[in-house]
DNA sequence: TCAACTGTATTATTGACTTAATACAAGTAT
DNA sequence: ATACTTGTATTAAGTCAATAATACAGTTGA
């Protein structure tokens, strides 16, 4: 997979919230096994460590099922899934309007301004979702 | 004015942001003259010096003017206020509408997420944005 | 069976952010 | 005029994320 890392924040949080993303998204499939620790961590061009510390932040989560010394799955419960992607999609909802309003927006600017950026990043959209 | 900062990301990064929201959203009306560094320090209970290095980032912005020694001041170029309000709009738009699209989100499923959430939220909002 | 791979753990080192404690030159206010 | 406040700079110390280099026990695959 692609990873996008900045110096913004720890880079193990980045790691974690992509993971997340790609599990949910079904860039990882229900049900298959992911690469391991080491691979991930090549990839993506960080430390193993770092790698494995985003996993650690992972667990308790129910989405990601860890073999001791077999590796790691994607669980199969669809239902705890589509559960996380609804609770981030809400998260993002929510994080995002409270940004607007704090930069003084009503609930109309805000959807205007949003549709404009909508239009302008259609394309791309469209290409990325029949992929 | 209240602050508020977790440690997800470096202190000074999000002084940088919550500065600039306030004159943007007009907390610092144009023309006014800013709290002192000590005094904002004080206020976000952090260090003179990270407060300082949070103007720093905010220099060559043109929305704050420094008088070396006779403290800070908001522009009183509305035009400039204005524009950066829209451009601080457009990149959350932007991050926002990404964040989606990773989540496997169409633009009609964002679209409804955000009506929910707005709903949940409608409250406060009005309240603020009469204030 | 045995080499290769798995998750996991440990130790040491580097670098960035943050705090703390000052210091100084220049403008402000009483 | 003089004390106070301003932005700015410097030095030292402490914290924590990240890297690097290993190590080990258990599973997988040839």
């Amino acid at each position: 997979m692609e990873w996008k890392i900045n110096d913004n924040s720890p880079i193990f949080l980045q790691l974690e919230e992509q993971l997340l993303t790609a599990v949910v998204s079904g860039y990882f499939p229900p049900g298959s096994r992911l690469p391991s620790v080491r691979e991930l961590a090549a990839e993506a061009g960080v430390n193993p460590n770092t790698m494995q510390r985003a996993f650690a932040g992972l667990e308790g989560r129910g989405v990601i099922l860890t073999n001791r010394t077999a590796g790691r799955s994607v669980t199969e419960d669809m239902e705890i899934i589509r559960a996380i992607r609804r609770e981030k999609a809400r998260e993002e909802a929510r994080a995002f309007l409270k940004r607007m309003q704090g930069l003084g927006y009503s609930p109309e600017e805000v959807r205007q301004v949003l549709s404009e950026t909508e239009a302008e990043e259609e394309e791309v959209w469209k290409k990325d979702l029949q992929s």
